[in-house]
DNA sequence: TTTCTGTTTACTGTATACAATATTGAAGGG
DNA sequence: CCCTTCAATATTGTATACAGTAAACAGAAA
């Protein structure tokens, strides 16, 4: 029992683990570009610059090789990863397969307090778009969203998929302008949709909902993400 | 060039790190029920065991916690996974999404090379369905024919995704009796059909195939599965 | 100049040593 | 007798030191 309120105090607090604290500080350089795609990542020196030896730097690379924005050869070291349209491809392919698997258990397992998230973050939508996001707001409510579906599902395995996947979509969403006018009349509806859906437990229509929502997102960041490789 | 001519040979000769040599030797131990569901895995008795330093190991239990065949805690330690019949079901439907997206792919990019290690496989299955073959060999041969079109696809994630899944399948698999008659009867024509669609690229029979073919599986692995953990 | 080869250098791979944390058990208070 | 508290112990988390490997470069031969 004493455990149980530690932990959960614990979570309050600070992280667990200096890896915990070196892959945050990692994944957010790749996102705002400090840490440009093919840079080396030499584990020393990431090490000197976070003050942790390279034991924790090793791990969070790992990970990273994992999550695919970086790459590691063995005795050579990692880099940040290249995304191309390629890349894009395999990572929406992907996540297209989970999330119609996510909405079907979803529909099934669904209880009160997750369809009561879905509307929050609804709400937080429709009062975000009104004003000036940024980028990262866009692209956290975006996927704190599909989040709460996956999560709805109770599939621990999904999950983990999900979180490798997470970052990579990530990347790309962060990379293209997701304040331009018809992604933000999309954002809305298209989700409040699939509330709807899983709400009144309607199998088929979630399905449907879901597919066709990612091939708009999909088609949307492959457009300006092309864009933006060009520019860079 | 000389590079090129030097790893290949590199490929024939031995593993490259300790982590590779540590993981396999741990998957093993745990496939064949030497290190059984529960067990405690303390780095360094591992590290002694096997002749190394807690490093690799410790990296080789990431690895597995990622395979979901070890459970780790923070400050706590690693041990074998226990894996109920919850997590057959999970593995299955991850399997069902990922395959499912894997033949769409195979149909599209199959080349001769990958029809003919289909078929490879398939006279492999024939001959040695024949005589007596060990639950390993089976589960060998069905695991590999499945891998093949995954790697066929050219889809890195997706190969990424299916190597977290395979040791787990491989579990499954090894704790029931693949030997069974109506599980040889299925093995063959089950997977033959499955080539004839792909190689007359027939994109929505090969989904109906493998749909239907994972569904019998599964089906009799959990039934399996089932009656074997009430006998362990 | 070009190409091969030997040497150097820089980095990862591995091992060992130290610090922090959680579990266990025993002692004391309720 | 049970519950709490505190110390001892065991085990992971982290840091440092060493070994091995591959890339970079310089020098010699063609």
């Amino acid at each position: 029992m004493a455990r149980d309120t530690l932990s959960s105090l614990r979570g309050i607090q600070e992280r667990r683990t200096l890896v915990h604290d070196v892959l945050e500080a990692l994944r957010q350089a790749i996102w705002e570009r400090q840490l440009q795609p093919g840079i080396r990542l030499r584990e020393e020196e990431l090490a000197e610059a976070l003050n942790v030896s390279r034991g924790p730097v090793r791990e969070a690379l790992i990970q990273l090789e994992l999550e695919g924005l970086v790459i590691r050869e063995p005795n050579r070291g990692a880099s940040v990863a290249r995304l191309a349209p390629a890349d894009l491809e395999e990572v929406y392919s992907l996540r297209m397969a989970l999330e119609k698997l996510a909405v079907q258990l979803a529909v099934r397992n669904r209880s009160a307090e997750h369809i009561a998230q879905l509307q929050e973050v609804l709400g937080d939508m429709s009062a975000e778009l009104e004003m000036n996001v940024t980028e990262k707001r866009a692209a956290d409510l975006d996927i704190k969203f599909h989040e709460i579906i996956i999560k709805a599902t109770g599939h621990k395995r999904l999950n983990l998929f999900w979180s490798i996947l997470r970052p990579q979509i990530y990347v790309f969403l962060l990379s293209r302008n997701v304040a331009n006018a018809d992604f933000r009349e999309h954002m809305l509806p298209g989700h409040h949709d699939i509330v709807d859906a899983i709400t009144e437990r309607d199998e088929e229509r979630a399905l449907q909902l879901i597919e066709s929502h990612l091939e708009v997102t999909y088609s949307r960041v492959f457009a300006s993400y092309r864009e933006f490789l060009e520019t860079e």
